[in-house]
RNA sequence: GCGGAAGGCUGGAUGGCCGCUUUGAUGUCGCAAGACAUCGGGGAGGAAAGUCCGGACUCCGGAAAGAAAUGGUGCCGGGUAACGCCCGGGCGGGGCAACCCGACGGAAAGCGCCACAGAAAAUAAACCGCCUGUCAGUCCAGAGCUUGCUUUGGGCCUCUGUCAGGUAAGGGUGAAACGGUGGGGUAAGAGCCCACCGCGCGGCUGGUAACAGCGGCGGCAUGGCAAGCCCCACCAGGAGCAACGCCAAAUAGGGACCGCGUGCUGUCUGUGUCUUCGGGCGCGGCAGCGGAGCCUCUUUCGCUCCAGCAGGUCCGGGUUGGCGGCUGUAGCUGUGUCGGUAACGGCAUGGUCAGAGGAAUGGUCAUCCACGGGGGCGCGCUUGCGGGUCUUCGGGACAAAAUCCGGCUUACAGGCCUUCCGCGCAC
């Protein structure tokens, strides 16, 4: 894990290669409980299907986007609980390398039912739309 | 055909685009660890669940035996690594049957409890009742007179009451009332006597056994609850893969060895020193004795300590991260064959391809297939149901590995198969 986030920062330092290798700029998944009480405190967002945290991290930590995912009981039993991570994990691989912002950190928190349930389609854009609210007003 | 009983299988399919994880080969980069690319292989379940039992494995507790405590199991026999599981059998209960259900050892070791109701809830007792006797009245006869009372005698036929005794048939209460039914017997009754049933004891026969059958004896003793405590037999040391091992980092001050020092007695062809040459004293090694510690206790064996310290050297508890443990073996399973009623076991042969780790095994779209609802068309007939076809809408049970196995329990849409039972119809 720690090696391969060295290598992503080397290439995307270097600057050029940025379409070609988009898997390159895979965001960092979060693990720490620290990291997620820390995005508690940032920003949030809800939509129908999620509820999106964002922080910028302060100067001198790590680089990159990170991202984490949370779906608690609340969701429902395991197989609930893993659908909705799974959906949230596919719309943030979808949009967070292109529109996500360097040096944050974003939570996705499941919604009980909707997470799993509302056409795919529609959570694309709800992500969408909920960072160009978080980011829209500062530029 | 309808209604049941038992057992087993399945748990959506195909394709396009985009991913995750593991692994093999090749290539590129890199000192290396490794990273990336291309091609190829693998990637949730029958319950993965509940975490309820049994193990494997790991660590901890000096070893073994016994005891106590605590917990569990509880008809008998077999299977198994083991089990509280499975198979077969017995007994009891339910069902017309197929079949199903069972905390199924002991209540003459002891304690405790048995609500309400009822006379009485356990060394039996006696409320109503039934019967016998005594006395009084009633009854019969006589006498007196105030003519409905007094008194004398008789009787026990009828009834009423008092008292004394017999009885437990009947009544009523209850979940349960001190054997049941019938007959004899009696003042009324009663195992008081008899037959059958039940119960107990001992015998024979069958069975490995649980148990069953047969005939004998005993007049009947032993109410129920052990799912209240308990007794008996058997089984269990504790904690768990976040076990545990290794590496690195930073950190904190614990342990081991060396040095100096160390109960008593004996011993040493060890050693130092003193000597009157007998030996004395000190140090060291070994043995014994005593004391202390070592699973809750006891015994035996074993181990450690019995003096600590200014010092020197080495190791490193817990934390964070990484690697291992980590997936193939008491294996599991298909087929055949042999033994066994069966569970299962032996042999031969084939398959065995999840291994994540804040946790991958997918996301999305299309078509099809189950399934459900609406509508159209035509068909059958028991006339409002069946099945056919077309179209449209909805729509996919329960539930996701977390060290691994064997079980149990619980959840589960729809579909499929086999065997058996009862009823109806036809032959």
């Amino acid at each position: 894990m720690t090696p391969s986030e060295t290598d992503l920062i080397g290439i995307t330092a270097k600057g050029d290669k940025y379409t070609t290798v988009l898997s390159y700029l895979a965001p960092t998944v979060l693990t720490q409980r620290r990291d997620f009480q820390r995005a508690a405190r940032g920003k949030r967002v809800a939509m129908a299907g999620f509820v999106l945290q964002s922080l910028r991290r302060p100067e001198g930590e790590t680089e990159g986007i990170r991202i984490g995912y949370t779906c608690s009981k609340k969701v429902g039993n395991a197989v609930a609980r893993n659908r909705a991570k799974r959906r949230l994990r596919e719309i943030a691989r979808a949009i967070l390398p292109v529109k996500g912002i360097e040096g944050h950190d974003y939570v996705l928190i499941g919604r009980n039912g909707a997470t799993a349930n509302l056409p795919y389609a529609q959570l694309l854009a709800d992500l969408e739309k909920s960072l160009a609210i978080l980011h829209g007003p500062r530029k």
